[in-house]
DNA sequence: TCATAACTGTAGCAGTTGGTACATTAAAAG
DNA sequence: CTTTTAATGTACCAACTGCTACAGTTATGA
């Protein structure tokens, strides 16, 4: 997984890939059976643990606005999760153009966040529509932000505008 | 262009596309002298016209807020602008991996549009720093939510998180 | 101890890749 | 009409692709 982060999956080979791993092409195919099922491998080991990660903070008496805060850190600031979110956010442009090969990981990774972040918000008090809206809101919006700050490492500008979008998304409407 | 749009770049090969193009390989390499400078190419004419676009619009007396919501709806609505988008999508995508490539085209689809719609809203009111930080949200934040109705579909969820956007970017700061 | 199963290295296959060499035809320019 | 330039087809190259066949080694368990 760290490789296909690093290297992008797109033009993922098998024998740059074992060589790198200190081992061959041969063995790769022996334990994943085909490429294909290593790419699905790696996409799946990419995939956070999000109820854990969501409920610790709302037990531990987070606010909604308070956890997507957490939640923008997280996806900005180097440590575990920022690979994983440019594998899947790769995943998620390949899917725009074969949806048969990456489409069930890109829907999913939108689909694994925004439910439980609008159960939070349902919970915070808002509606159930307006709460999967919100939810959408900071699950898509802060990824579009994201890669916009992976690609110009302009920090300021966009934690300007994730403040912007939290607070949209957290606020009460006027 | 189209080819790529509908195919994608990742794994564009040129015999496939000369076949579609009722063509042979040798004339493309002929034309181009690369694919490299063929994708480049290609990447630079789905560039849209943002000048024009938003200027016609501003000066049809049109609101930040009018102007946001008819970009949101040419992101969407299938038109033209729709295989540019996902064109630049992947690009953007791309880059994350392979900056020295696609790095370029990505963070020239990030810039151009945040300028001129950080310009509109200073004209709006708004000062410096803040109007950037909108521009932000308008182009990056509406593009995450845009790849998100891509893969998803889902019409009225994205609808609703769009609007939330759009207020948030040209609403009034509490 | 011995049979079975898991592991791993070498060599290679058929297919595809971007790009080129060479030749030929068509068109434009003088 | 002649010369020069552009356009196009055929055949091919070396490199790389995922994957496999075969053989040999190592570990496991009865």
């Amino acid at each position: 997984m760290r490789y296909a982060a690093e290297h992008g999956i797109a033009g993922l080979s098998l024998r740059p890939l074992a060589a790198a791993l200190g081992t061959s092409s041969r063995m790769l195919v022996h334990y994943f059976g085909t490429k294909e099922e290593l790419v699905a491998r790696a996409l799946t080991a990419a995939r956070p643990d999000i109820p854990e990660l969501l409920d610790a903070r709302r037990e531990a008496g987070e606010t909604p606005a308070g956890i997507a805060a957490s939640l923008w850190r997280d996806l900005t600031t180097g440590g575990e999760r920022k690979p994983r979110t440019r594998l899947l956010l790769e995943a998620m442009a390949l899917a725009l153009t074969q949806p048969d090969v990456y489409g069930k990981f890109a829907a999913e990774a939108i689909e694994a966040w925004v439910t439980p972040l609008a159960r939070v918000l349902r919970e915070a008090g808002h509606r159930r529509r307006d709460a999967v809206a919100r939810a959408t809101v900071l699950v898509s919006g802060l990824r579009g932000l994201a890669l916009d700050r992976y690609l110009t490492g302009d920090r300021q500008r966009t934690d300007d505008a994730a403040r912007h979008v939290i607070r949209a998304a957290t606020g009460l409407t006027p």
